[in-house]
DNA sequence: GTCTATACACGGATAGAC
DNA sequence: GTCTATCCGTGTATAGAC
């Protein structure tokens, strides 16, 4: 194997690890099989990592920040609070059927860290992160159409995870993407419901 | 060990099962701590069962049966479509809280069945099971009302399911029932704006 | 500092004795 | 029909070569 630093191993890992949850699935990423589409050796690996957990939460660190990165920008602002809503929500669905790898690891890891005591703690972070950005969007889109929410924003804000999550679960076990769709833009309109024009 | 009969013994291992997974999670229910738990051998779990896929796959059937009798007639109508809804997602959250192993168990064969080739179908199974139940919920509150959908009732029942399991999986993760419960009664008041008084 | 070789414990699965 | 002994793969660890 050729001397490779331990910094860049341990991004070949982690994208070798992506690759093959993506297309073999969780049960069959093995540390060896990851190494072996790494063109890494198993003692390289644990040169690297301490154990096999220490990369699935490194994995899922760069994964939330990629998501990051695909959905900066995603607010959409239209004026009316319901077409926001729909944007902003239909944005998300592309950036869902984009890379639905990605979808498919972060469901597995946040199942993974639920059950496995390794892990604890990986799934509260990821969920964190989810409803802050949900919050900040909320925000946005209340500001930029000069209307306030009704219901407390921390509320809303699980509300749309809830409903991202539950189309995102609903797809990957049917592949129904029309009707992920519509159930998206049928939850947009009715989340406008909470939105009230400002008084000054 | 003692003598068993093949039937009781594939009883027992599937309670066994449940009990090992609810009490020490997914990751922890290997075979062998299934046995003991059983009180059989490893050769008695593999005299009974071809593989651990297919006590999972039994596991499955078993639970899907057990929440079909806790759910059954969790169907409540009370004048108002909002009022109904209400009740019915109150009623649906009072069986999570009331064996919220068995949502994690669920939650959990849906994530394996997905990543797992060897589980395919499944998953499918499952979801089909909830779609039909949340259909059949819908019609009944929307005759017990005397109201129509102004959406198709199919659409509905996803977004029905979209939000049962969100707000699971969401409470899963933080365990915060105050949240989750605030959250379903909001999404009732939602859905009631898709229904519509009947034109007879 | 990085890789080779090897070892160990534990998991699922199975052949074959009783 | 049931159990013992064993096999192979996986995660983990380490001694030592380069």
């Amino acid at each position: 194997m050729a001397r490779v630093s331990a910094d860049d191993r341990r991004r070949q890992l982690v994208a070798a690890a992506f690759r093959v949850i993506g297309r073999d699935g969780f049960a069959k990423a093995t540390t060896r099989a990851i190494c072996t589409e790494a063109g890494a050796s198993l003692a390289a690996f644990h040169y690297c990592f301490a154990s096999k957990q220490e990369l699935l939460t490194e994995l899922t660190d760069q994964t939330l920040a990629a998501l990051a990165v695909a959905r900066a920008g995603g607010t959409h602002i239209r004026g009316d609070v319901a077409a926001s809503l729909r944007e902003t929500l239909r944005f998300y669905w592309k950036t869902v059927e984009d890379d639905p790898g990605r979808e498919s690891v972060l469901m597995a890891l946040t199942q993974h860290a639920l059950n496995d005591p390794a892990l604890a703690g990986v799934a509260q972070q990821q969920y964190a992160a989810y409803h802050r950005t949900a919050r900040e969007t909320l925000q946005e889109i209340g500001d930029g159409c000069g209307t306030r929410w009704t219901l407390p924003i921390e509320q809303l804000a699980r509300m749309f995870i809830v409903v991202t999550d539950g189309v995102t679960l609903a797809w990957l076990v049917d592949r129904d993407g029309a009707a992920a769709r519509a159930a998206l833009d049928a939850f947009a309109e009715q989340f406008a419901a909470f939105a009230a024009r400002e008084e000054s």
